[in-house]
DNA sequence: TTGATATCTGAACATATGTTCAGATATACT
DNA sequence: AGTATATCTGAACATATGTTCAGATATCAA
């Protein structure tokens, strides 16, 4: 983690390993995805990496409901569902409305859907 | 973790805390995305969750690289390296072809290009 | 065969992650 | 006011994860 400024130039510079065999890693290393792009998504990828938070993505994609039913449906503890909901809200995949002592949660990006349906068909494939 | 055999059921009965105010979540129970296929879908998320294992896939994704030449153009050692492209291995992402002493990785699902491009647009929006 | 190169492997380590627990906050009801 | 309900919060804990390190394996070259 030290010099990955340019990480494209240093590469090729110092191991030259495969050339005679194969293009230069040049041509590749201008494609690759930088580092703070690549944390970026990871992160987001991560974000839909939990059982419990795609299956409280999959209640909230039907329709808003509040903490403590989501924790009934789901069979998890009230508190573990409102931290995983803190963490889905602070990117905005969710979002929430106050009615009296209840809090509803509603999916506020249905970008993801497409993702999670890809991924859910991809793996009825293999 | 105890009674999730028929949470849609289970849940309903046991906490019909806003049925009052809402539709109950029968509704929705029978929707909820089932423990051990969101098991699945979190496990492929989090292959995806990983800036390294991105930065390679996007590597591949121009390319068949070999390991050496990889860790030198993403900076990682070559052990590491060769942890992560066996993950991606273990899951058919990637598959590998040797030369000599020399082992070239390519990508072997380019499915994961769409979800990869569609995270990195949805980032770049917001 | 000997030595150098390329990759893999598993244990050790540090860090990240998700849950539980106890308690805080906020709202509703009487 | 006081009590109950609904949600949130942060520390503690156990587990998962990714890297490093040392060494094993395999191939090539002399």
């Amino acid at each position: 983690m030290s010099d990955i400024s340019t990480p494209e130039i240093g590469a090729v510079e110092v191991a030259p390993v495969c050339d005679d065999l194969h293009d230069p890693e040049a041509i590749v290393a201008a494609d690759v995805l930088a580092a703070d792009k690549a944390q970026q998504m990871a992160e987001f990828f991560s974000l839909l990496g939990d059982a419990n938070r795609l299956r409280i993505l999959s209640v909230l994609a039907v329709q808003e409901v509040c903490v403590g039913d989501l924790a009934a449906i789901l069979g998890m503890s009230e508190s573990a569902v409102s931290h995983q909901l803190r963490s889905l809200k602070a990117v905005r995949l969710v979002g929430y409305r106050k009615q009296g002592r209840h809090v509803y949660y509603y999916l506020d990006d249905h970008h993801v859907l497409e993702l999670y349906q890809a991924v859910a068909d991809h793996l009825d494939e293999a």
